[in-house]
DNA sequence: TATGAATGAGCCTTCATTCAT
DNA sequence: TATGAATGAAGGCTCATTCAT
């Protein structure tokens, strides 16, 4: 049980409350096109102070991705107390990522960056960087647990690897939501005008699917 | 049957060379961090020649989502006309596209950018924007084709829609591969180190997934 | 005897239009307070042009060196020709030195600028950069030589080391020009107010001094 | 002689105290480079309390240059106390200057700087700016005056102007101070790359040119 | 049609200085 | 007196796009 000073925590709100205008630059500008002036201004605070809290503008990104993935998490490791058949928490998990990610797309956005810088090595390795690749590490630990338990109380197909079975699952949950996210921003998505679902349908839908796909017989 | 001038041919192939050489650039530069100036030195034409041929570099983008999805489309619309119970053609259709994706990494972040483009609603209605939206309805009507004779043959389950869970296997087709790039190009994505897949296992796992959802016991 | 297309010259009238036009804004300035933006606006050009010719305020800076050395080297290997004693030839590099100095005092600036980058080590080795050394090393091999001649004719001390003097004389009248400066720009530079020297007496002084200093007896 | 109060005397001692971690701090980063808030950070006090002990950088500056004109005008008065002929007086103050700059580069630097702020006329009158002029003069009257005692023991030739040539001779010796330093400090400087000299070599050699050009024979 | 020189808005970042506590 | 959080002007640089030839 960790005592902040009255000084840390002020900075640690401040902190926040500049996360908070970034995220609300970012909803209306997009990710990538949202500059660190309009953030200073819209967090009501000078260009200077912004870059005190965040050396970068990665550097906020990046917080932005390991604030999102914390607090996924926190709601996966809930579930994974829950005395359940791990298919049933596998169900319950997908159900929590996805409307994790229906209600706060922005994260979604931005675990999105966190994976595209990983991917184009721009970054040195960082204390905000590893916090975000622990945060993926366990949220992937979690489903991975939850398959286990599954396959030990005879809920789920032990034909698969937990693991690699955990990558898919977790893949195509996230392609879903980006899919669903379609829908719903694009206007002109021709492909879903037809499609009159909503996303509540989708998801459960989907949860079903895979569900199905591994559950045993 | 359209038949095109010499003219219209030879513009046309010039527009396929810079196709050509802008995936080239972005293979080595990636997809942002291509310019304007590299494409055309590469594609050995001056600057504004490029702008004679994409009116801007987001249309230049574009086509290369165009060209994507047609060539994919293509290979969708084989496996449609084979004569095979409904559930295998959807399963032809997932290696399909796995495999494309697999082999045409930079075609999959264009089709990225593609929806980006319309989700952030930066582009005003165009030929080439209708262009990748039909293409990418028509891919969509083919999986719901596919579905449809699986429901109809009695391979696939019908308690599904089938738009709904075409929507379904497109998207989490898509996050998968996304989740496969990853490993492949992060070195540092720690939630992927323990996991020693290899991405046909991968591809495998998650049809037989699917599939297996899917199926009329 | 190169021939340069008309591309090329038209190039390089405006590379030397560009250095006329920053010399002219560090005049005002002062070397270190100049920016990219006034230089520009004064060339008359755009922002992104100045960098099309030069690819960093360093490089431009470069420029203004390499030029200044080149043309002290002309004069400089003008008085090796002549039919003198070396210790005449020494006195006259002597002038030729420090009046091109009084001419081109910002010149002057350029080349303490140029030192000080090599100083810094802030540069990576570059063609401009090479340029520059290779004009140091010709103007101390000027020096030399004309020691060396008067060594063998008899006019100046055979005491000392040719390269070490070089150095030594070509300090000395560095140091003596910039001192000679500041009692011309600096208005409150109380060491100098009781002096009423002018400049050629200085330099006169100097090199009387210096040459009686290594002449033989 | 005055007397200080307590809090003056402590006063003065931080000041000393925070020019120390001044000079520390240049050490490292060169001179330009070094920051308020590195130097208040090494001096272990606020940013604030540095402004309350000088007004501005340009002010902390002229401390330094300060300090180290009145540290070498008090090792010059002793010289000019010898009972020694005047050229050698001045043989021996210019062993000293050399010696002190060899010995305190940073303060070299910081001679420089406080000339390059009287060239840029950048500063209004302040007692600091006085108090190095008249430093400046002091040391200057110390060589005028070694000057006049040589010419009248017969040690110096008494054909130049005392005021001229000690300008000169200052002049001069700061020159090959920068230059020794090129050699130390910059690598890749071509010219002196086949020099072998070394620095106290190149000192002896300056003193011995000048004073044989303004000895008596 | 083909060119590439020219443009300038826009971006991220730094740092001396101020001021409320 | 001491502090350090806040500031914002200023600077160097990039790159999609235009236009005269």
């Amino acid at each position: 049980m960790e005592k902040l000073s009255r000084k840390d925590r002020e900075r640690e709100a401040k902190r926040v409350m500049i996360i908070d205008a970034a995220l609300q630059v970012m909803k209306v500008n997009g990710f990538e096109h949202s500059t660190m002036d309009e953030i200073a201004e819209v967090a009501e605070i000078g260009k200077g102070t912004l870059y005190l809290y965040f050396k970068s503008k990665t550097s906020l990104y990046l917080a932005i991705s390991e604030r999102g993935s914390r607090l996924l998490n926190e709601q996966l490791g809930k579930v994974l107390l829950l005395e359940l058949p791990g298919i049933t928490l596998i169900e319950k998990m997908g159900f929590t990522y996805l409307n994790f990610i229906r209600e706060n797309p922005l994260y979604f956005t931005a675990f999105n960056y966190f994976e595209h810088i990983l991917n184009e090595g721009q970054m040195t390795n960082s204390p905000i960087i590893e916090q975000c690749e622990n945060h993926a590490k366990e949220a992937m630990t979690y489903i991975v647990r939850a398959l286990q338990i599954g396959m030990q109380d005879g809920s789920i197909k032990n034909s698969y690897d937990p693991k690699e079975l955990g990558i898919i699952i977790w893949g195509a949950s996230k392609g879903v939501m980006h899919m669903a996210f379609l829908k719903n921003h694009a206007n002109h998505m021709k492909i879903l005008d037809d499609v009159e679902f909503d996303l509540q349908s989708l998801i459960t839908g989907f949860i079903e699917l895979l569900g199905s796909g591994m559950k045993n017989d």
